[in-house]
DNA sequence: GATACAATGACGCGGCGTTAAGGTAG
DNA sequence: CCTACCTTAACGCCGCGTCATTGTAT
């Protein structure tokens, strides 16, 4: 079951120009290239691609992920943790915007 | 009392660099160019780059900063409010992450 | 021969950081 | 003359989107 670009970007949701990018950053190469210069992508690959969304959705950068997918378990979670660090400081730093921006629309009502 | 740019970003926290480009895209442009092309900033730029700072901390891209900075109160309320609806996605968003987060090292914990 | 796919190449975006090369103030 | 400042120009970063051009499969 090889799949080509096109067929890996609709059953993950991505754009063929992403494939296009992860590969040439090296973050996702496919299993082999046809003698027209096409990539082919497999299982292995499809698995791989779910694991790099998963972590970039959760907000990892495109290095990070190359770096975890390499890891042991014990090494993801770390990273997952360290990782979790950022968000909470994230939620704490917004929290406190929402609370200004509330200030400074009653202060701007009240003038 | 004019500024020059090195004196406006040392009073203001930011870089020389920052003060170029925010000339460049017209969003802070000096009170005038002295005869050997040096920009000078007076107290109205001083006050006009503590607003722009103000929105830019709260996340504002700097293309919206320039629009709310040349509208009224009333306008720049909605503003606000609009991003504060953004900001409490990003709450609920970031949360759900946690949540994920922490599934996700229980699970690669437990194998 | 039309259509849908494939490839590579390169510019654009946002918000600057970072050299680089050269003029000016004191 | 030295030093600290000033200028403009231009590439780099990140993660692709968006053409443009050309080749291939059906």
């Amino acid at each position: 079951m090889a799949y080509t670009v096109k067929k890996l970007a609709g059953m993950s949701g991505v754009s063929v120009r992403t494939l296009h990018f992860y590969d040439e950053v090296g973050l996702l190469k496919p299993a082999y290239h046809g003698a027209n210069g096409y990539r082919f992508y497999e299982e292995a690959q499809l698995l791989m691609l779910q694991q790099i969304l998963f972590y970039r959705e959760l907000g990892f950068e495109l290095k990070q992920i190359k770096k975890v997918l390499s890891r042991r378990d014990f090494d993801k979670v770390a990273a997952l943790e360290s990782h979790r660090k950022v968000l909470r400081r994230n939620l704490a730093h917004t929290r406190n915007l929402i609370v200004t921006i509330d200030k400074t629309i009653e202060h701007l009502k009240g003038t």
